[in-house]
DNA sequence: CCAAAAGTTGACCATTCGGTCAAAAGTGAG
DNA sequence: CTCACTTTTGACCGAATGGTCAACTTTTGG
């Protein structure tokens, strides 16, 4: 019975975690959740139809209903992934580092992401935008845990005048911002400088140089001068 | 009838047009746009209720519609009145101003924009990163030769070598981002940093040393060296 | 003061949405 | 092959939504 199926189903594979990669199950919600990053990125969660959701995974509506059993849940299965890329990405910036090259480096990863993710890093824009009531906690955890520890490296590094004396966090908001621009006003962008190809044009052409004044802003002209 | 009376309303005072600043109409329609704005800008266009917005504004449902007609003609109306706010608030820079001045009062306008009115922010935000379905045309108009023009001036300056070599349009989409994020985002923010008062502590404290880095970045430190 | 226009209101309607369900189809271990 | 289990599918439902409307009240200009 598709009752006492789905009640069992919720706990080895339940809603949010996966079944063995190889059942059909995985490859199906896989595919929901690809489909739903993406309508759920453009609408937001109210905007979003589950029937839209849908029709991109190609699949019956019920269909994703009997894997994520609300839309709710399956918001919430997405935005923790993407979260959870966020933060892995976020990699490692430590104290004996450079910090011109450990800095330019965090920078280009975090432009990477905005570049390879751009669904991603909207959806995540939208749900902070909203108030972030789903990542809300998270951000309070994870994500102020990680600041205030690379803070103090950033504090560090500005009591031996390797780097502005900026409020870390703030340097951060600023990193963050910048980069994420890029994917989230894609649509501004393109519609002041119109890009033939966006990739080509703008992460490749016109981000170096934001990259530089970032650094430059951030006082981290390294006395190493590597090149140049 | 009202019939009628709507017919010919939609004439002298229509959809978009205020009535005479005088009229009952003309005040509700502020309350309303008030309302809406902050509706949209929280759930963005399809996650907003006409029924919510009138509840902000302290009115039946009906009533709304009786003014705006449609959902849809409110959200224009709405948000063609943010982008007028933005543009206006640009301001202008002059080939004579002395770049630094110039481009840091720039920046503290665009951040006190921020501060007035967040939500206006937020909610450009957001139907910039829907794909701007509705103002974009008004994007690849008036701000797209705002840019162009302000460009050229960016590009005299860097001639001289009173600026640094950033691609003009990017120095801009960089000033924005950073600027706006302490609107748009004020919720990771708070969630980093718990500030007790988000306006004393992130905008008096902490963003001036944001500004300061970002004329840094631009190369824009002035020979005058007026202070400190 | 009065008629015409503008504005107010709540009941009402058609549509759409998230979610349910039961029946059918597929899958795989023994 | 069999049988228990998972997955698929479309019909269906109640709730909510945008929008309509007609009766009513208020405002306004002559």
């Amino acid at each position: 019975m598709a009752r006492i199926s789905q009640i069992d189903k919720t706990t080895p594979p339940p809603e949010a975690s996966g079944a063995e990669p190889r059942s059909v199950g995985f490859r199906q919600r896989e595919k929901i959740i690809r489909a739903a990053t993406g309508v759920f990125s453009q609408k937001g969660y109210d905007g979003a139809r589950v029937e839209e959701i849908a029709q991109r995974a190609g699949l019956p509506k019920g269909n994703i209903l009997y894997y994520f059993k609300t839309k709710k849940n399956l918001y919430r299965v997405v935005i923790e992934q993407v979260l959870s890329l966020w933060l892995e990405a976020l990699g490692d910036i430590s104290a004996d580092d450079d910090p011109c090259d450990a800095i330019s480096q965090y920078i280009r990863r975090k432009l990477d992401l905005s570049r390879n993710y751009p669904e991603a890093s909207r959806l995540f824009a939208i749900e902070v935008i909203g108030g972030a009531s789903v990542i809300g906690e998270h951000l309070k955890g994870r994500l102020r845990d990680w600041v205030t520890q690379k803070g103090a490296i950033f504090h560090a590094w500005q009591q031996e005048g390797r780097m502005a004396p900026i409020d870390p966090a703030h340097a951060f908001f600023m990193i963050w911002a910048v980069t994420q621009t890029y994917a989230d006003f894609q649509a501004q962008i393109e519609a002041v400088i119109s890009p033939a190809n966006y990739d080509a044009e703008v992460y490749e052409k016109g981000a170096p140089g934001v990259v530089a004044a970032l650094v430059r802003g951030l006082g981290l002209s390294s006395q190493k001068q590597p090149l140049r």
